[in-house]
DNA sequence: AGCACGCCGACT
DNA sequence: GTCGGCGTGCTC
């Protein structure tokens, strides 16, 4: 073999270099490659972009072996993941392979499922199997329908031997695969502001335009999604759908599948097996799928005939990867849109700021759904009730236990909204002051009273309860606080011919543990449910007449900036599920600050005059969206390590650019985690690219100092921080 | 990130 | 006398 050309290979490393190998001849751009690294065998990728290398031709080693069992990755992939690690500052090579599915990133060669269909040749339609051969008469006559092997294998096991068998008589022919005629079923009908929103969309396909779609819940968002689709569809164009990680994706996929039933739809979630996924990821990068729909990895699927892209739920936190290459899905959709020139179109009830201020920018266009698409439907009425001279029961109101009460009486279903699980969330010392703190973490352990445990819901760390305080040996140690366990608890003994159901991530750890409860509620088994957040989001449980909300005060005052939107965000979506056709709900909100704006705000659904404050604090403050942040994090097993080393970064940084602030290092909002202790520097500017040509030029000295700096210190950068 | 190389403490 | 601790440095 003449080895002479040079070729450029992403590895997955957290290099920023490419490394070069030898081959006898060139390959193209994303062609899978197994190499050498060191000691090991990695699978890369070519890059005929990446420069010579500065070694030696003499020290370059051979590319071992070319997978091409594929067609090379898609050019637009590569692209993405280039500005997906410039913009993000992580490793090109990282990157990459974080896009790919996890059976691309291996140096073997992946199987691809057969995607052919079979049919008899006229030769063997012409040679019927013997009558006594009743498993061949089966499938013979089975195919004289075109079939795929996967449902030939269903009819019988040992039809694949058949197939084989079939093929090389010629009785048997192979036909590629063929895209089915479009089928839409069971469309409905468009309210006027449905209609409106979806004419806009429609107006802008074929072209890159970027649209909020700002719908209360229940105003029909999904449904102007879904003939939005149904036109790409019919146009012979692909959709991808990101929605937010939660488990409601079943029932989202179901709806889509029910619509278009004659349409691939691959659906790219974390539940998935490798290979699954990978075969969903070739389905959408091959034609085969006209929908993908997926959590925020999706974002990176090829797709070559994209019409439209959707992110339903666009504020939700999960859109942002909290390690590695830590993307927002929800920014590089938008990307990519305008990359394909197709619309995105970003949907919610209660928008990020983030996207609020792109929409007064002229950057977004807003479409506005604020009727709920049923008749008679109107918005739950919210109130206040001040508990400061009140005595709660457990944390609960006499007024609240009375109107639970009512509904009781009524036969209607409601909800205690409780953003805390277990029974309590701390456990503390009636004498000396002692409270269960964890550990490893700077937090509390929660009480968990029936599994007899305090739990840090931080690190996972457990440990059985204390009898007595481990400070003082008082015996006498209480909850202090309720959680979805105590609440539970207290309206069991309050009202005991309730049936009352609680749902959190302890009750629904299973699946099996989910359908039953979905089953529970649905076949009208429930009077009340207590849940955490997974009851505010996206799941439909019916209708409820009353919803309570305890627990909500701490988020009006939290250090987190980001605290009030969240909490704004979380209340809304849970007083949306209260109310039915023509009747109104009720919303109850505890609260020892009645007079609060927020929720002021919320009590007259004004969703925009809320944005509009936050954003005129958060401009105020100089804090984002009005301003761009970058987070360079440290942890150590000693702060002291984690902190010197910042300490180092700044000063060998010296003073920043004009318009670009650096602040700390500090410790995080959450100081402690899991026995790491956590520091950061925070990078601040109104000029987004000066902020991250500053860093990216700096990048190498950081990297220098975290070389030289204790070997049990962990850093990374986190462009556009959602958590401080 | 791996993984090897390298130079100092407690074991068959 | 070795097994093995994790400090430092490289990987085309």
């Amino acid at each position: 073999m003449t080895e002479r050309v040079i070729l450029g290979v992403w590895l997955d490393v957290p290099l920023r270099a490419a490394f070069s190998y030898l081959h006898d001849s060139p390959l193209p751009d994303g062609t899978r490659v197994k190499v050498a690294f060191g000691p090991r065998e990695m699978c890369g990728v070519i890059d005929n972009s990446i420069p010579p290398p500065a070694v030696a031709t003499d020290k370059l080693k051979p590319i071992l072996a070319v997978l091409d069992e594929l067609p090379p990755l898609p050019a637009l992939l590569l692209e993405q993941v280039q500005f997906a690690a410039r913009y993000y500052l992580h490793p090109v090579g990282q990157a990459l392979f974080t896009a790919l599915p996890t059976s691309l990133r291996e140096a073997r060669p992946v199987r691809q499922a057969d995607h052919h269909v079979y049919q008899l040749s006229a030769q063997g339609l012409a040679r019927p199997p013997a009558a006594r051969s009743t498993v061949k008469t089966l499938l013979w006559q089975a195919l004289q329908q075109p079939l795929g092997r996967e449902a030939l294998r269903q009819l019988h096991p040992q039809a694949g031997s058949y197939l084989k068998a079939g093929l090389a008589s010629g009785d048997i022919t192979a036909l590629p695969w063929q895209p089915a005629a479009l089928r839409v079923e069971g469309a409905l009908p468009l309210n006027a502001q449905q209609e409106a929103a979806r004419s806009s969309v429609a107006a802008a396909l074929g072209s890159f335009a970027a649209f909020l779609l700002h719908g209360i819940t229940g105003s029909g968002k999904t449904e102007v999604y879904l003939q939005l689709i149904a036109q790409v569809l019919a146009a012979g164009r692909q959709v991808l759908v990101i929605i937010p990680e939660i488990n409601l994706t079943p029932q989202l996929i179901d709806r889509f599948a029910r619509r278009f039933p004659a349409t691939g739809i691959a659906c790219l979630h974390s539940g998935l097996s490798d290979g699954e996924r990978l075969q969903g990821w070739l389905d959408a990068w091959q034609g085969r799928a006209g929908i993908v729909i997926g959590t925020r990895l999706a974002v990176f699927t090829p797709l070559p005939q994209l019409g439209l892209v959707i992110v339903d739920e666009e504020h939700d936190g999960s859109f942002k990867q909290h390690d590695g290459l830590r993307y927002h899905a929800r920014d590089l959709a938008v990307w990519r849109a305008h990359r394909q020139q197709v619309p995105v179109l970003l949907g919610s009830a209660t928008p990020s700021l983030e996207t609020v201020a792109n929409v007064e920018a002229g950057r977004y266009r807003k479409l506005v759904l604020d009727q709920r698409a049923h008749d008679g439907a109107s918005l739950p009425q919210i109130g206040l009730l001040d508990v400061r001279r009140q005595k709660l029961d457990d944390g609960l109101a006499p007024e609240v236990i009375a109107a639970l009460r009512q509904r009781l009486a009524r036969r209607e279903m409601s909800l205690v909204f409780i953003n805390r699980r277990g029974y309590s969330p701390v456990l503390a010392c009636t004498d000396c002051g002692w409270t269960s703190a964890c550990r490893h973490c700077s937090a509390r352990m929660v009480l968990h009273l029936s599994a007899r445990q305090l739990r840090c819901h931080h690190c996972g760390a457990q440990q059985r309860i204390p009898v007595q305080c481990p400070d003082c040996g008082n015996p006498d140690i209480k909850p202090l606080g309720e959680g979805t366990q105590r609440l539970e608890a207290a309206l069991q003994r309050l009202l005991p011919e309730a049936r009352i159901l609680r749902i959190d991530r302890d009750s629904t750890s299973t699946k099996a543990a989910w359908d039953s409860i979905y089953q529970r509620v649905h076949s009208g088994q429930v009077d009340i449910l207590v849940g955490t957040q997974m009851l505010a989001k996206g799941h439909d449980f019916g209708a409820l007449s009353l919803v309570v909300v305890l627990g909500s005060d701490g988020g009006l005052y939290s250090a987190d900036f980001r605290a009030s939107e969240r909490l704004f965000a979380q209340l809304m979506q849970v007083a949306g599920r209260a109310g039915r056709a023509g009747v109104p709900g009720h919303v109850v909100i505890q609260t020892q600050w009645p007079d609060h704006p927020l929720y002021l705000a919320l009590q007259q659904h004004d969703f925009d005059g809320f944005a509009a404050s936050q954003l005129a604090e958060r401009r105020e403050a100089g804090f984002p969206p009005a301003a761009y942040q970058i987070l360079l994090r440290a942890d150590a097993p000693a702060y002291a390590d984690a902190e010197q080393f910042l300490q180092a970064v700044l000063q060998q940084l010296g003073a920043p650019p004009d318009g670009i602030t650096v602040f700390g290092p500090a410790p995080a909002l959450m100081a402690r985690l899991a026995g790491r202790e956590r520091a950061q520097l925070t990078l601040e500017s109104t000029a987004r690219a000066a902020l991250h040509g500053w860093l990216r030029a700096e990048l190498p000295t950081i990297e220098a100092l975290a070389r030289k700096a204790s070997r049990q210190l962990r850093w990374s950068l986190d462009v556009d921080p959602l958590e401080l």
